[in-house]
DNA sequence: CTAGAATGATTCGCAACCTAACGGTTTGAC
DNA sequence: GTCAAACCGTTAGGTTGCGAATCATTCTAG
């Protein structure tokens, strides 16, 4: 009763096989998916460990680094620079408003909008953190050759891109 | 009154300009940080959705695949296997053994563990979801040249190496 | 000009993580 | 043998993220 339509050739194979009673392999690692799990957390780990001994949460850093190159926008254009939901947006900037790293301005022609505006807090942790982020990026890839780190980072936008086209 | 000692050269140039009242550059677009946290979440999303569709949710997921490999690990074991802290494996195995897809069988050797067995139920899953999850890996690499796929496999490696080395 | 659709922010409830602190069990030093 | 240390699982509480529903405001068709 398996609905193979929408499997990939090689999907499809693993589960013919499976009906015929044989277990389907499948290696984590070589699993592109497992590597990128793998390697995003301990480097959100890694980085959170630094920004937080300067008073800013990891959810608070996303928000930030677009802050910090455009600022004024509304809720939901920040959302949408960072690749956030509006609510989580909503919390993050709930916890930087108390911080006062920003100010929340309810924009005068259109009274659903509100404008978020760096504090002179928020705009100076830029160049506290920044640092931290090169750091963190460079010391990530010690060692790799840069031909490797291109293949990379093509690699992961083409990724980023066919996952965008089936996600749900 | 910053702190360079732990910075790599590159980043304490970036903390010397700022000293100087230069704004410190750091474009999102080639950070690999950025590119990882992207490829990711949407990896996950996508995963999510085939998964979910069967019962399983993608925390559940990765005890599954463990446990298909190797069963009867004792929490702490299946915990190291995965990758997660305790207490997420307790509340993963919670929502499973309530589907029953696991068994909890305290060790009568030592009763301080607890030993982890798939049912019927749970082995089951391995047919039923493996094929997606080879879909999705395949699909999320279409297009992309294998050499490329290799470098992304060792880069993925290499970082995850260097950033364990240096995780708080 | 007004009803209803669209828009922007928010609230609520949930899932997936984590750290810290806690109880039961075993082990080891004396 | 005992009691402190180590070990295993759990509970409690917090953060980050999401989807669905809600509320206020603005736009649009008629």
């Amino acid at each position: 009763m398996s609905d193979s339509s929408n499997l990939v050739p090689e999907a499809q194979a693993a589960q013919a096989a499976a009906a015929q009673g044989k277990d389907v392999e499948f290696q984590s690692e070589t699993s592109v998916g497992y590597l990128l799990r793998d390697t995003y957390r301990v480097f959100t780990k890694v980085l959170q460990a630094r920004i937080s001994a300067h008073g800013v949460t990891i959810g608070q850093w996303y928000f930030l680094r677009v802050l910090w190159e455009e600022d004024g926008l509304t809720q939901r254009e920040l959302s949408q620079r960072v690749g956030m939901m509006e609510p989580t947006t909503v919390t993050a900037l709930n916890g930087m408003e108390k911080r006062d790293y920003v100010k929340r301005v309810r924009n005068t022609d259109d009274k659903r909008k509100v404008n978020i505006y760096l504090t002179d807090r928020g705009r100076a942790l830029r160049n506290t953190l920044l640092p931290h982020a090169i750091d963190v990026n460079i010391r990530a890839v010690a060692g790799v050759p840069l031909a490797d780190v291109e293949a990379v980072r093509r690699t992961l936008h083409a990724m980023k891109r066919n996952l965008d086209g089936i996600a749900p």
